[in-house]
RNA sequence: GCAGGGGUUCCCGAGUGGCCAAAGGGAUCAGACUGUAAAUCUGACGCGCAAGCUUCGGUGGUUCGAAUCCACCCCCCUGCACCA
């Protein structure tokens, strides 16, 4: 069997891992032995985000430190919508779309945590399995009896639901704690589960689950929350104008998955390392401190996106995306041989074919149809700057209207190539037909 | 059902007959400075290379002219009433 790791807890903490937990030091004795915890992932969406991040990672150090990670992909959640601090009401997904997501975050969440371990081998579990088949009347029997109305309507995490001048909440959305309780009991009867970790939006849930644990079953279960992950200039983590970071590859490409780690600020980073990486928080500390030591740029956020691409994306991955870094930033477009560049297109970078017709039009729509930028003004505005690029020259103004000149076959990379620089950060790949 | 309040460009939020593609803020994009950072400054920010075109819940109407006025409709909120 694996050793426990005594200080996990700790290790956590150090972190920042740890925003709320139930039963502080009793939680600490209870970890020093090999025990069965698990995390949700509600299924409302074909993939998970890198807002999952924190909550899978914390799963896996679980796991690493012998404990036993239970998976819980929420098919039966995840048709009712949780209202934790969501300012609507959710639409309701219809039950075969779920079910397909299902099965896609089930694979997901499988890559992270090992299923081959001995005893602290990781099962994934469907809600559904066990929500799906109670009957009506025995749920409001044998659960809702042990939920007060008056303290549900407490919950920080729906109160401003209820006190909303706006949309209220539904009976519907209102329900989902008990279920997500009733998850907990659950586990806990069946797999011996005696922890739920989970985002801090979660504590309200986590909570009910533990009481209902101990109502129905007399046993004390433990909670522990993690942080919601913020940035420090208030803006929305996880998000950029392109959408949001998926975990799948065929959503947001190794390339773009790395791209947004290293563009980190460095007032976020350190912080990022601690939550998102394995390296321990000495090795963390140390970067830290060798950063502030020197000027100009910071290592930080570099050893961020090699982690953190790999543990998502393999060595493959990692590999594809360092690839097109480097040669995207490092301006030197001879440095590239004709299997590179085909190769580039292949490991994630945007690219696309041209045709006639694309060559008849302006440069605004055509880099605006390939999805370079989001309307021709904002082509216009950098052609208007210098700050297009086709193979290293700068095109201006002039040049919108010359797309078949500025795209001809003489001036491609070996005959076919276009590489087109939009600022300092957007590169497509043309390939002409 | 009755009474009252409200629906404005990605978000918040001004605007109550022409000067409105619509203040201000946020987000976003580009430039300068840098380090593919932050902060700051500059520009853009409905669509269009442009001429121009299309917007202010919907449909009609009044008017030379409507986001702004009128009618009807849809949706949301708050009270009140009512019924299973």
């Amino acid at each position: 069997m694996t050793a426990v790791d005594h200080n996990l807890l700790n290790d956590l903490q150090a972190r920042g891992l740890i925003a709320q937990m139930t039963g502080d030091d009793q939680l600490y004795t209870w970890l020093q032995e090999s025990r069965t915890l698990y995390c949700g992932f509600d299924p409302t969406a074909d993939s998970l985000h890198i807002g999952s991040l924190v909550p899978l990672l914390t799963l896996r150090r679980f796991q690493q430190a012998g404990h036993k990670p239970l998976a819980l992909v929420g098919g039966a959640t995840g048709l009712i919508g949780d209202p934790s601090f969501k300012a609507q009401e959710r639409k309701l997904n219809t039950p075969d779309i779920v079910a397909s997501w299902v099965e896609k975050l089930k694979a997901q969440v499988s890559r992270f945590i090992d299923f081959d371990c001995g005893e602290s081998s990781a099962t994934v579990v469907n809600n559904l399995d066990w929500i799906g088949s109670v009957s009506v009347l025995d749920f409001l029997r044998d659960v809702g009896k042990h939920f007060s109305i008056n303290n549900m309507i407490q919950k920080e995490s729906v109160k401003q639901r209820i006190d909303r001048e706006g949309d209220g909440i539904s009976f519907t959305e209102f329900t989902y704690m008990i279920l997500q309780s009733y998850d907990f009991a659950e586990l806990y009867k069946h797999h011996n589960c005696t922890l739920q970790i989970g985002g801090s939006d979660q504590w309200g849930n986590i909570t009910g689950g533990t009481d209902l644990t101990r109502r129905l079953h007399g046993a004390q279960v433990f909670g522990l929350t993690l942080p919601l992950v913020t940035k420090s200039d208030g803006t929305k983590f996880g998000k950029t104008e392109s959408g949001t970071i998926w975990l799948d590859p065929a959503k947001t490409s190794p390339y773009a998955f790395y791209q947004f780690w290293l563009n980190s600020a460095d007032a976020d980073v350190y912080k990022f390392l601690r939550y998102f990486t394995f390296l321990s928080v000495g090795e963390i500390d140390r970067i830290e401190a060798e950063d502030k030591g020197a000027s100009g740029r910071p290592q930080a956020q570099g050893v961020l996106a090699k982690e953190v691409t790999r543990l998502i994306h393999g060595e493959e991955g990692l590999y594809a995306a360092e690839r097109i870094t480097s040669s995207m930033f490092s301006g030197e477009l001879s440095d590239l041989s004709e299997s590179d560049l085909q190769q580039l297109a292949l490991d994630g970078l945007p690219s696309s074919r041209l045709t006639k017709e694309d060559l008849a039009k302006p440069l605004t729509s055509l880099l605006a149809d390939c999805g370079m930028v989001k309307a021709g003004r904002e082509v216009k505005d950098a052609l208007g700057r210098n700050a297009v690029l086709i193979n290293g020259e700068a095109k201006g103004p002039e040049d919108n209207m010359k797309t078949a000149e500025v795209f001809a076959a003489e001036k491609a990379l070996f005959g076919r190539f276009l590489l087109v620089k939009l600022g300092k950060k957007k590169n497509h790949l043309f390939e002409l037909a």
